[in-house]
DNA sequence: ACCTATGTTGATAC
DNA sequence: GGTATCAACATAGG
């Protein structure tokens, strides 16, 4: 159920199978590795060496040696495995090693992505790392609502549903606000929160373990100040706020 | 049994 | 162009 933190950890473990030699690719799964043909991948990266893992917001890459890019995405549920237990069925796409090691996206939704040299020119630079000024800019712009906006990983990457509804409410923002009518110190302020969340989150190991979001079920009273949450649709995604401290 | 859901993409409509 | 909505993917959980 990946957001940026669970990307992270994807690409911390990817760095553990840097340098090994590919022997083998599974990439049969023509709908993961669209849009390439059974074969394309495996061809393409059978007897190279990946070098480098890298991550933009839930955007996932690595660098080999003098072969192509490997382009990887989580979707709604995928995993990076490391030498687990092979999964038929559930392992999308795999790589193996000559040392005998394996590294396997294990996905059941089948949302998520594998593909050769991928292209990142649509994606915002990384939440949790982007600059003031950039972020005023990219962020604090149109009509859309404030939630809507932080969703949409051209503006930043790396914010997903549950990052958003966590951030505003720690930001004491509400998620409707049209985007472009926030004042300069409400864009650096949101910005600080987002980055402290998201740094909670990635320590925590991810938006989904433990309580990193607590009143998100409908009819939950806020943390704060115990009013009951509301509930809507903002951006095409299931929205909860506390209408008291989130006006 | 029915409804909802963590994400992205691409099509379509205003 | 900006914004909005929906379908597609496959499974789990309430």
């Amino acid at each position: 159920m990946p957001e940026l933190p669970e990307a992270e950890r994807a690409r911390a473990q990817i760095e553990k199978v840097l340098g090994r030699e590919i022997v083998a690719v599974d990439d049969r799964d023509t709908y993961v590795c669209r849009p390439h043909a059974p074969g394309e991948i495996a061809d393409a990266l059978i007897g190279h060496r990946l070098t480098k893992a890298l991550r933009r917001g839930k955007f996932l890459w690595a660098e080999t040696d003098d072969g192509p890019e490997l382009g990887l995405h989580l979707g709604m549920a995928g995993k990076i495995v490391i030498d687990g237990e092979p999964h038929e069925r559930w392992d999308r796409f795999v790589l193996e090693f000559a040392d005998g090691s394996r590294m396997a996206l294990h996905d059941r939704r089948r949302l998520g992505r594998a593909l050769i040299n991928p292209d990142f020119d649509h994606v915002g630079p990384d939440a949790a790392i982007v600059s003031r000024d950039v972020f005023r800019e990219r962020v604090g712009r149109g009509s859309m609502p404030l939630k809507a906006r932080l969703l949409d990983q051209r503006s930043i990457s790396g914010v997903g549903n549950l990052l958003a509804d966590e951030t505003l409410w720690r930001a004491k923002l509400n998620p409707r606000r049209p985007a472009g009518e926030l004042t300069t110190d409400e864009l650096d302020h949101l910005r600080r929160v987002l980055r402290a969340a998201t740094r909670d989150a990635i320590r925590k190991g991810g938006v989904h373990t433990g309580d990193f979001i607590k009143h998100r079920k409908r009819g939950a009273p806020c943390p704060r100040c115990a009013t009951t949450v509301e509930r809507a649709t903002i951006g095409g995604r299931t929205t909860f706020w506390c209408p008291n401290c989130q006006p």
